[in-house]
DNA sequence: TCTTGACCTTCCAGTGACTGGAAGGACTAT
DNA sequence: ATAGTCCTTCCAGTCACTGGAAGGTCAAGA
């Protein structure tokens, strides 16, 4: 199967599904006319891909679950553990946005948005409002 | 003032100073030694820069704000719009974060963790969950 | 058969916002 | 004089793609 119709099964472009065999993350045979070509197996590995990475995985992660993915001996304790980790990172990055949130909003509603030069926001962001 | 001390007041290293030089955010004046020599003003901008940075806006926004903030005749309608639309951007990955946890939770939990090879995470990243 | 257009190939460069490191000059303290 | 810390520039690397150029391949239609 060729590079276009992998990708729309997948879900990727095809110059994503390239920069992963650049980086060894899944590398297909080849046809005789120098195409890549993809198995059904090839493509099930790239939607998992494309699942983990919007998961928000890294690729490095991505690599790591695929690895897993394909052993069979593994231990599901290790796949539990990068899903944990990634869990705790995905709550902190909540938290950050939350507070960053309140402070955008804080911002916007004090601020009267109309033709008159002065600007609570950039009082704010300038460090004037007692920090 | 060195780099070394205008980085220490603002919250940021050299490194990123430097790197805000080069992309015309803040041009120092130069002491006769060579090296660059940052006034309060050149401080106090970078200070605004370093907590503009830090609640979100990119370097582009920050130039946009910066000008503005140096505009005395500016309308505060143009931060407050800029603000605005950065707000919704944060709501918005505030949403995609929460269920994005919520999928890795479900995983998480459903994952018994021990040393047997069958996994819920692989399982469902690999499309076996019904999708 | 020719041609068009869609697909494929490789390679190189750019993105954003830094960060690391090398090589060398300047300054401060002992 | 020397050691150590700061400063300079420049180049390269990060992450995960994405864009584009130049050229090869293939299937369909006139």
């Amino acid at each position: 199967m060729n590079i276009g119709t992998a990708g729309e099964r997948a879900g990727l472009p095809p110059k994503t599904i390239r920069y992963y065999e650049d980086i060894g993350l899944l590398v297909p045979e080849r046809q005789e006319n120098g195409y890549r070509d993809y198995s059904d197996d090839d493509v099930h590995r790239l939607r998992f891909l494309q699942r983990s990475r919007s998961l928000g995985f890294s690729v490095d992660e991505c690599r790591q679950l695929l690895s897993l993915y394909g052993d069979k001996g593994r231990e599901s304790a290790e796949v539990k553990a990068i899903a944990e980790t990634k869990l705790a990172e995905v709550q902190r990055k909540i938290e950050e946005l939350q507070s960053l949130r309140e402070v955008l909003s804080h911002l916007v509603t004090h601020c009267h948005g109309d033709g008159r030069p002065d600007c609570p926001i950039l009082d704010e962001l300038s460090g004037k409002a007692g920090d």
